[in-house]
Formats: structure tokens, C-alpha cells, sequence
DNA sequence: CGGTATCCCTAAGGATACTG
DNA sequence: CAGTATCCTTAGGGATACCG
């Protein structure tokens, strides 16, 4: 529940990653994912998602907020520390997203093939 | 099989189309969901995908079918006719799609109510 | 009919610097 | 630590016109 992300999970690609399939922006469903096991700071967030900014990630968590999929907890303190946490919402998006990951892990190399064959014909 | 698209399949909005789920980009889900009963023209395709330009239906199709989920056949003759098919690969997507929708419908008001509240805190 | 070609516009994403 | 503010670049999408 608190053990720190895998700096790697998401490296270097992945299937919530692969096309065609996504969920929302860019980076929306790696998020939720990242929130799977409990809830993670900001920073704590900015650690698997590498290369995104604070000003992107800020976005997308907005976002996440907005449409009810993930809430933000701000504990008071000299120190400040802000959580995001999956809401019932947000968790109950997990299993479409375990199906669709699924789908890429198991037809990886199909896709993979389809576009070098593809940019083989030039 | 080949019975005509319904033009209002998509109207006004569908879950398919429902943030936050999204498979590639604006216009792959549907696509292959008017191909999901059997091959259809370029032209059959506009219909239900209303406002969609030909320029992006072609970029589109490009992309599917270089990712090896659509097929594109052209009958030759003195009338040009062109037809879209999903590959078995494009078929397999089917069933994470549905998945996605129903997740989209059956969470359909939440995710309106939660965007409401939130405009509502301006 | 099934596209190209061309031009335009906006939103997403990113880099960098700064702040309570 | 958890963001804002600012600026910039690019890709996606769209409108219109034209072609084999």
C-alpha cells in the first residue's frame, strides 16, 4: 500500500501505452494506474511518469479531479503534503483498463509486425 | 451484413466517444465499430461518422490499416469501389471495446454529475 | 467514387523559471 | 513540496478545392 512506485513500470513502453488503445490524454491512464495500490503524492507520482512536467501532471490530475475519477487530499502541515487517491469512480475503471491492457500484452507482436510490414513497403 | 449504417449510431454523443476512455484517436473506436457487422465503402463510412472530412477518414484508415486492423480492398471496373474490412486482429478489439463501452454506459451520470458539481464550484 | 493538396487553427504537451 | 506563470512547438483535426 506504501511501498514506493517502480521507477520502471512504465518503461519504456507499455501496454496502456500501445495503440490503439487509450484512456483519455496521454497520461491519464498511467496515472490511474500509478494510484492502483493506494493513494501517492504529487512527487511521488512525477517518479514512473518520466518526462512529464509538473505543469502537465498538474493538468491531468485537474482533469482526473474534474470528471471524478481521482481526489485530492491536501493535509495541513508546515511541511505540505497533498495526496490522490482513486475514488469508487476511478476505481471501478480498473478493470476495463486490466481488459484493454491485456488485449496489447497479448497481441503486441501482431501490431508490431503489422507496422514494420507496413513501413517495409515504403 | 449489408444493411446500411444507421447515420444516428453515433448521436450526439456515444460511449465510445465518452472521455476517459479512448481507443487511438478521435475517430479509430468508431470506425471500427461501423465495420464491426461486415466491410463497408469509404463513402458508407461518412455517413454515420457525420462531420468527419475526408481528408481525416483517409488519415484514419492509413493508420488502422497500417497497424493491421483494417484491410482495404479495391474492386476494380468503370466505378471505382473501395472497401474497408476489419482484419481478425481488428476483430479482436471488438470485445475490449465492448468492455469500455459498458463501462461508459453503466457510469454514464457519474461522470456528468461530477463535471456538473465541478463547473458548479466555478 | 475515392481520394489529394493546400491552408489554417487550436489544444496538448513540453521547457524553463519562479513562488507560497 | 506542490504547484503557477510564461513561452514555444507540434500534431490533430477541419475547410475548401481539385483530380483520376
Amino acid at each position: 500500500m506504501r511501498e514506493p512506485l517502480d521507477p520502471d513500470m512504465f518503461d519504456p513502453v507499455c501496454p496502456s501505452d500501445l495503440a490503439p488503445i487509450r484512456f483519455g490524454d496521454k497520461w491519464s491512464g498511467l496515472i490511474i494506474r500509478c494510484l492502483e495500490h493506494g493513494p501517492r503524492r504529487f512527487s511521488e507520482l512525477r517518479v514512473p511518469l518520466r518526462g512529464i512536467s509538473a505543469k502537465v501532471l498538474t493538468g491531468s490530475l485537474r482533469t482526473l479531479e474534474r470528471d471524478g475519477l481521482v481526489s485530492r487530499t491536501a493535509h495541513p502541515g508546515p511541511l505540505q503534503r497533498v495526496e490522490y487517491a482513486l475514488t469508487p469512480l476511478g476505481r471501478s475503471l480498473l478493470g476495463p483498463m486490466a481488459t484493454a491492457c491485456a488485449w496489447a500484452e497479448e497481441h503486441w507482436d501482431e501490431l508490431l509486425d503489422a507496422r514494420e510490414a507496413a513501413a517495409g513497403l515504403t
